[in-house]
DNA sequence: AGTTAAGCGAGACGGTACGTCTCGTCTTTTA
DNA sequence: TAAAAGACGAGACGTACCGTCTCGCTTAACT
């Protein structure tokens, strides 16, 4: 076993392939959804070979959630400087809008597999979800706190309610997830109970 | 074209073999996934032939989405007689119970299917959701009507607010999918935006 | 049972379905080999039932071979007034030229549907060849007593070496199977091994 | 298009399934006849799978070809040193023999395909049967030319009478396909027409 | 500078499921 | 009561993708 410090031995592996490949995999699933994006399509759209992604990556989910990591985090910084209520606003719209273009055709294959694989996207929520969730949920608790948000119920609860209601609406293609719907819920969610002032304070 | 009313010729098609099918889909779902169900297993599971299938029915998607309303129809009932929103609650508790069981893994394998074939769940709604939702939205309009329902958003916005955060939180398999945080979700949903002036001690 | 001299009850059985289903066998056959000669194409082509077939043949080996005698006893008399060396040359001329058409391409698809059930020609020789065969070998074997045909060799030998002949380059393709070849052949077959002094004219 | 002497690139086939294949098919169809030698029953029989059959071979019919032809150049030999007319009757007679056994039960499957399939015999006579014939004819010839065969007809057409006759026989199941027969038949054959020296100039 | 170990492309391979096809049997209604 | 209509179980067809496995070439770090 070599010295985990140690520069490894032979050729160091090619950042490009990883890059091309997952550029691909993001590209196809895109295009052609999760039929489209077979391993053998990612290989040939990418000039990387089978070999050198089964070396990479375990399978094509883990493949799927890294292209979708990739472009996620770019496309949907959510603040933490501004003020939490409007944070998340303006997050919950952006991520409304990038759903209707390719990211949210990538979303939904990489979600298909997962559940197709697994039986449930718990990995895509060890990988991915839970460290925005966490994030989300931080600058919801920091809206209690200083009193901009006024719902007394659980972060978590809030949170779910929100990015729940919209991924329903846009998993089940039902119509009506435009701007207004997003900022009635975002506001009914987080100053739900608003007017209980006093009452629970857990 | 024969009169709608003739009666076909030829042999008439068993409906022994449609029900064979259908619980042999619902059965390998709910043991083995996704993965578990294809077409073969099915055949071998119900003792039918691939060819009668695919007679019956355009493909695996039109088939698990048969077999899960099946199951569906028969498990969850919505009541119309009792009062809405203890009706509504009501179904959204007996759902999670049926969803951690079979009915849960059949419904994530059937819409993993749908998603990886038409990149969004829409068949499965056309199908099936859309009519559990009418029915789901009128009653909470009933509860609004008469005003045993406080908050004064759209019936639908409610109900996905609902289906859609529990949902949300199956498919990501975030542990908290209790009874008290559904009848917590229930209520605050349908009470939002309400004075709410003397309390709910439950 | 019904008495046997008794008027048939119900719907009396039909020859003229048996005719339509020969007759588009043969076409079927003729247009596009064995592979356009299935059951249900002949059911299609004829308007008679599957059933209907099955009750008055075995399978498709023993259709066909009915569907080829049928048109082959019209096609091919072998004259038993003529002279017999005569005779077998006219009826080799027109085997051959009917080989060239439909009933060429008919007897391929029988005799392959024969070798592939059961793995050689036996039954065709049964149902129709040993039938052509004896009588062709009757008219050698008086053209042998009366002198006309000079070789001593038995006559089956004889007839083998013809009509062996014929159908071999016929059965392979090979391109020289026109009159003067035949013409050639039935001499040469016929006198082999007499002294032919005075050198025949034809 | 690569250099038709570059190194092929990737991994090399694997001539061991390929046998593995030919004798497995060769096997089945001894056994089973054509019925028997299914893609699928060569592919369990040999282990080798069925992408990579019709990788190698476009078809069944070319798979059996090739089968066949891997046993009939070994087993048949046909000399070239001999004198003429006894090559050819220990040709026949081992060709006859070899009929009799698995060899004979081969070749009916492929012919049987070959014919259902095309229509006629010529994709066998162009991988096998032209290459055999051809040397036949040639060994006729210098029959011919050193006067140890007596007939003067064209060395095709007595080669065809030869085996044509034979096959004839084998493939119509008539029994007196023997030893005395064949040598009655080759001798019959290339003295035919010994005794016309001067007659006859084509 | 030469050796050596890993990365990498190409592509063959066994396996599994797909959706289609035909066969021969079975079960109805129609004539 | 025979025939038509057509559903059905069985099983082969040829295709597609999976994940594994050679190959031979390339690339850099280590002698």
């Amino acid at each position: 076993m070599p010295h985990p410090l140690a520069k490894p031995r032979g050729r160091p592996r090619s950042e490009l392939a990883a890059t091309a490949v997952l550029e691909a995999a993001y590209r196809l699933c895109a295009s052609g959804g999760l039929r489209g994006a077979t391993i053998q399509a990612i290989c040939a759209e990418s000039g990387v070979s089978k070999m050198t992604i089964y070396k990479w990556w375990d399978g094509r989910l883990q493949l799927l959630i890294d292209a979708y990591m990739r472009q996620a985090t770019l496309l949907l910084p959510l603040s933490e400087t501004e003020p939490p209520a409007k944070a998340i606003r303006a997050h919950a719209q952006s991520y409304v809008t990038a759903l209707q273009g390719d990211l949210g055709r990538v979303q939904m294959a990489v979600l298909a597999e997962c559940m197709a694989e697994n039986g449930n996207s718990a990995v895509f929520v060890e990988r991915y979800l839970s460290i925005r969730r966490k994030l989300g949920v931080s600058v919801i608790r920091r809206g209690q706190a200083d009193g901009s948000i006024l719902s007394p119920r659980p972060a978590e609860a809030l949170y779910d309610q929100i990015y729940g209601t919209i991924w329903y609406r846009f998993q089940f293609g039902l119509r009506a997830l435009n701007k207004a719907f997003v900022d009635g819920l975002v506001e009914a969610v987080l100053a739900d109970g608003a007017e209980k002032k006093q009452s629970k304070p857990a």
